[in-house]
DNA sequence: TGCTAAACGGCGGGGGTCTCCGTATCGTAC
DNA sequence: GTACGATACGGAGACCCCCGCCGTTTAGCA
């Protein structure tokens, strides 16, 4: 890769990330391009779609993501590893601006691309599920819960504070809304009341 | 409001359900307007922003789901109202393309415009919340329902089957993904095995 | 220092949104 | 039945965006 073309990449990353943390996830391309002061045409060739450039510039959080899985993988307390990890994705969804829709969307373009960042994220967070299975739901899937996380983001992107709501709505989502179902009982059967 | 006026509005209406079941929320109001064989301008003065026209189109689902709530409050299982109707929206915000992303967006232009969509489910679901209280996790709001539904409908957008796998979610975050809380036992401790 | 492949920039086509205004049409009053 | 005013219509124009393409510049190597 040529020295001037690798500063230009760098050069939009850092562009893009801003616009997008500004803008959400459908920045305009042309816009990053003006502001990196560079033509339209670069932007395309580094990143053919906006896909790549999402990819791109989310990579990192989602390796670390991914890596704040795997240290968590073989601790004592299975639930805790990973609903701890699930609070931190939640969390960067919903802060990180663009990154929700992000995780959306790609879920669509995955068949073809192979390794998108949901695939990562699923790939790293299995083990995390499959040890704590025990505490799990039946059928609770890595999957499930990364929909249900990018959801939550998506769904709560406009409040005003975005992560303590989306970490609000998961911890309602993990220990049950109405968890009373016959196979699970409340805490107190509270005699008689209407 | 003149005859032509009148038809144009209707022709309009019927045209844009069609459109965005076709291409979503983010169907070219152009091409709704070609289709419909008006001029860009009759759409925008109709109805003067995307919003507009959204809730114009979903008007009547949203209102078959609130009489849905209302003629539910009442009943004797509280938690079967409810968790019916909460199914009952589910299955729409997931069927009905772009109903979920128009639920999503006017929860942000709600403040203004006042009796946006969410906020007539809000009042109609409200009641059925309340009367369920007792069966439900302490702090649980109308709101949470819905903006966890709304969530859920546009992480399974792009599923084969969107209504199975919403409500699949839905009925998981309602008992729980994870139960175990101290609050909360699980059916059997299941002696050993994996 | 010269050459070549790689990278650059920006033009042109297609489409979308939004505003505005001249014109056609409806509904009514006579 | 006709004439008139209000109302609605249609589309042109300005602006922005995405996308593909190609002539030109430049980096890196011999």
């Amino acid at each position: 890769m040529r020295a001037d073309a690798q500063r230009n990449y760098a050069r939009l990353l850092a562009v893009a990330e801003e616009e997008i943390a500004l803008n959400g996830a459908d920045a305009s391309l042309e816009q990053i391009a003006r502001v990196a002061g560079v033509g339209s045409g670069t932007v395309r060739r580094h990143f053919p779609n906006r896909h790549a450039l999402l990819a791109a510039v989310f990579r990192d959080r989602v390796e670390n993501l991914c890596a704040h899985a795997r240290e968590r993988v073989g601790r004592p307390d299975t639930r805790a590893a990973l609903l701890e990890w699930l609070s931190a994705v939640t969390t960067s969804a919903a802060t990180i601006r663009g990154l929700a829709m992000a995780l959306n969307r790609d879920k669509a373009a995955d068949a073809e691309h192979g390794h998108c960042a949901t695939t990562q994220l699923a790939e790293a967070g299995e083990p995390l599920v499959r040890q704590a299975a025990e505490v799990l739901a039946p059928g609770v899937t890595i999957t499930d819960l990364i929909a249900l996380i990018t959801g939550i983001a998506l769904a709560t992107e406009d409040h005003p504070d975005p992560a303590a709501e989306a970490n609000r709505l998961l911890g309602l989502a993990v220990t049950g809304l109405s968890p009373l179902d016959g196979r699970i009982r409340r805490p107190e059967p509270a005699s008689g009341a209407s």
